[in-house]
DNA sequence: GCGCACCATGAATACGTATGAGGGCCTTGA
DNA sequence: TCAAGGCCCTCATACGTATTCATGGTGCGC
């Protein structure tokens, strides 16, 4: 037997026909009961496997997913967001319990590889990972809506959204990070991120923020927001710009986990003791969060889940039902970076 | 028109037949010019994409590798191993450039994956990236050969193995790590990580750290090698075994990055100051080893490389070329954690 | 003006699977 | 004994592409 073995050798060996062992191997009633183990023990040890390009030719469908890594700054392996990669182990568990492959790509979104990847079918849909600026990929987005590409993006949720969207909260995130700080006498707290509209998530970290002070009858001053991309460096450069301005504060709530390790190092180099001085929440909760010195204090995104209901909610798109957008709540994990232990 | 666009739609409007158009988009000398522009003029306009499916079911390739990450405790997603996420990046971007696909997956070894993957024609090879006790693998491993299935897989790499393996030079690391520690004074140097030929990467390493210090006329004391798996919790416990044994030391080389995190968790909870008690190397190079207090010496493994000599390493063997085997250096990067900073 | 070579294209077919339509054969009931 | 009906299977075909072989037309040389 040259080559793998094929439906056919199969059908020979069995004294039956071709479809007969299609239909014998897929569990179609009405293959009688003796013929189908009689195939099935054929196929066994031929090691007979079908052959996916042309049971997908056949059926129209891949059974296979399509992940696309972006990043809107250089999208550099080293750049890629930690806390992406964390849900990646989710993602590949749900596809395989869902029984779909997955495709990975880092790929940038500038270019068409979204378009082709499901017009080749080489997917059924595609996950959509990224932190950048919204308004640069919108119309991206509008354009795989518009060619009925099966989509699923993880971000902020927001009306009027091209596509389905699925995000952790956000806002809540925010609020309970500034009302943990608050709750253990801080009372200055500075906010490093970008809070315009472009990286709508940050903005919403932000306002939950500051709606949490609000409500403590706190006036939020603006100085204490300096804007951060999401890296280590631009953490450390915002740290030092804001204590540079001489603004006061007494603790830093963090746009990202990334962010805040870059915002430790810039605030011990200065003497700043960590949380004497200054207490600080970050956001993600990153593995790498428990690492630093003192481990931080950070809003969990439960990346876990967040895998599963990105491919279940593709899933649903892909069958046709009613894709639902789904919001993840987000978590305070206490540790030891915002003086509360 | 109904669905996406074929190859006979576009032989349609451009009056010619499907084959024509075929040869056409393919770039076949045997078509004119003229007629070639106006076919791709008319592809570009319906979008037209192959199909992946029925194109590979003719050729029969699949122009798609698989990669299989394996752990062999609970491959929990936390579990992931950050040095082979790092990894990760390079691999799909050095697919991305050899015109291939990336499938991924989580399975674990044990099931019988693998051999699915290629038979099923969903991949052209396999990349296995993983760690654990080697010896529970191997069969798994002379399996794949015997099936004359293509594959490469990163990890240490030795004469009369199954398969081809790519992997860098644990030894010489390991001979790196020590004679820095000793080139600062250090002379009772510990090793953290188990040392049996079931994790030869590890035994490799510890065998370079021992080779360095007899060269020095050090006598090593087996006492101060403790067993620890990859994970901050078995660092963390054999740290703690170590200084409890009432051995002397003024050193550690922990066996990974991960192992090191756990280590120095638990000498600063015994009130030890690194690195000025001790010093202490790692092996990975994680991006993790940057945010510790104090950063990581460590020994970096070269992911960026690794990542494309495997893919082009497995490339060679699908077109059935010899495929190199390779072990790649490995590189001491400095930061504080040893105390020569 | 005829034959030959050559070029561009069309016709036919294969890749391996899945399924609708149809056909034997056996059972059952009158 | 024969018709009806159910069961199990085969026949034919489709999915969309890529290639081999055949064909028609053109130009050139003698």
């Amino acid at each position: 037997m040259a080559g793998k073995a094929t439906s056919f050798d199969i059908a020979q060996l069995a004294g039956v026909s071709q479809p007969t062992v299609s239909r014998a191997l897929r569990g179609s009633p009405t293959v009688s009961e003796p013929t189908r183990l009689r195939i099935e023990a054929i196929a066994q040890q031929l090691n007979y496997k079908v052959d996916k390009n042309a049971s997908n030719l056949r059926l129209q469908e891949t059974r296979t997913l399509a992940l696309l890594f972006f990043e809107d700054p250089t999208p550099d392996e080293t750049g890629i967001n930690p806390f992406f990669l964390s849900m990646l182990g989710s993602i590949t568990r749900t596809c395989a319990l869902r029984g779909y492959d997955l495709l990975i790509s880092f790929q940038q979104l500038s270019a068409n590889w979204h378009v082709d990847y499901e017009d080749s079918r080489k997917a059924d849909g595609i996950i959509l990972l990224g932190y950048g600026d919204y308004e640069l990929y919108r119309e991206k987005l509008e354009k795989l809506v518009e060619q009925e590409t099966h989509f699923v993006r993880w971000g902020f949720a927001q009306e009027g959204q091209p596509g389905t969207t699925i995000g952790c909260d956000n806002f809540r995130g925010g609020l309970d990070a500034a009302r943990h700080l608050m709750q253990h006498g801080r009372r200055r707290i500075a906010f490093l991120g970008d809070a315009s509209s472009h990286y709508p998530e940050f903005q919403d970290r932000y306002r939950g923020c500051c709606e949490a002070q609000g409500a403590e009858g706190i006036l939020v001053d603006p100085a204490r927001q300096v804007d951060a991309l999401n890296s280590q460096e631009a953490g450390y450069d915002a740290a030092n710009i804001l204590v540079g301005s001489g603004t006061k504060f007494d603790a830093v709530f963090a746009a990202s986990d990334t962010i805040a390790i870059g915002a430790m190092k810039a605030l011990r180099e200065r003497g700043l003791d960590i949380p004497g001085d200054i207490a600080i929440v970050g956001f993600d909760d990153m593995p790498a969060a428990t690492m630093t010195h003192p481990p931080l204090t950070t809003i969990q995104q439960d990346y876990k889940r967040a895998g599963e209901v990105l491919v279940d909610s593709l899933l649903q798109q892909i069958r046709n039902e009613k894709a639902s957008t789904a919001v993840l709540p987000a978590k305070l994990i206490v540790r030891q970076s915002c003086g509360a232990c």
